[in-house]
DNA sequence: TAAAAACTTTTTTTACAATAAAAGTTTCCA
DNA sequence: TGGAAACTTTTATTGTAAAAAAAGTTTTTA
């Protein structure tokens, strides 16, 4: 049953944002009161089951991000601008601390999640490359740019100093977004 | 001899950048040809040996940002500017991704050298929230920009990806530094 | 006097067996 | 049929003794 698999990979997610890569197939056959025997009718195994997952999780922001490129009523950088935000809310599902727990017990599953966030780039790449020959954003290495997003999005994630303060990871987000992009305009 | 003390700190601090924390009293002493009785007549141990170097590590930048401050030629903008960039003068001498093993091996060198970070974020800190009241600048959080400037550079050693652009380390730094002041002038 | 080397003591690493936990399979039952 | 639980097999964890490495001290040497 399609629902099934589903199903199960919504408890992976879930499971993986509590516990880290420290679950076990038990834990998503009592979550979900199945049996483990349902779950390997659906997945050859844990890792198929993690492959699986990844895609799934990802088709979600795929689709938000083709929106935006296709939405013809918003300019160049407000694109970008929208792009880059759609990227965090993928790690907003996942959690950016326990995704190196990953890369040591399961490799191939770190490699195509690593894929798939690259690939996620290329298409703000793209905007980025053109808004910059337009000469609506300054000439800056287009890594640069994504190295900044991304260490503010683990930093964010791993840091208890904005719970302190009474800004929400979300009003943060489009905080840091802003000024980048603030930054970048010429 | 006090010449002897900083010659063994800055063997200290080579030989960190080097190897992390996997260096022994041997790799110093082979490092200066001098006998480990002659560090050992300095330094009571290695761990008053680490405390004095992460003092002196920073005594050399805690001077800079004073000049810095001092200086009234400057316009506050380009104090925050300097003083940002003054701070990773800092970080380049360490690198960020051996800190953590401090943080296991010798905690309390590792507080040490927290607090000293966080000191020197302290006058930055003042200067922010001055140009906020001034209007010269967004309100936003401090800790988020912070958690911007640290996550940036920690990503920045941490990947080789600027590396296969021909930006240097440096011109990155001062490129990030740039796209956040310019994001949050008003 | 201080480097070099030899030395003792403490700490870390390694190796490996015992144990526990989890993956994956089978059986039973509603 | 599919959940619950019992089961086997594989993988991961833990404990511990031996070995290695490093801290710290003493002796030798120049």
């Amino acid at each position: 049953m399609q629902e099934t698999r589903q199903q199960i990979m919504d408890a992976v997610i879930n499971q993986f944002n509590k516990k880290g890569m420290k679950f076990t197939m038990d834990d998503i056959s009592k979550e979900l009161h199945i049996s483990k025997k349902t779950i390997y009718k659906e997945f050859y195994d844990k890792d198929e089951l993690f492959f699986a997952t990844v895609d799934y999780g990802f088709s979600a922001i795929k689709q938000k991000e083709a929106e935006i490129i296709a939405d013809d009523s918003l300019n160049l950088v407000t694109k970008i601008s929208k792009l880059i935000v759609c990227l965090p809310d993928n790690y907003k599902n996942i959690d950016f601390r326990m995704v190196y727990q990953i890369k040591e017990k399961y490799p191939k599953v770190y490699m195509k999640l690593a894929e798939r966030i690259e690939s996620d780039w290329g298409e703000t790449e793209k905007l980025l490359n053109k808004a910059m020959d337009q000469g609506l954003i300054k000439k800056v290495p287009v890594p640069l740019i994504k190295l900044m997003v991304e260490g503010s999005i683990e930093k964010f994630l791993s840091s208890d100093e904005l719970v302190k303060t009474d800004f929400s990871y979300e009003q943060s987000l489009n905080g840091m977004i802003d000024i980048i992009i603030n930054g970048l305009r010429t």
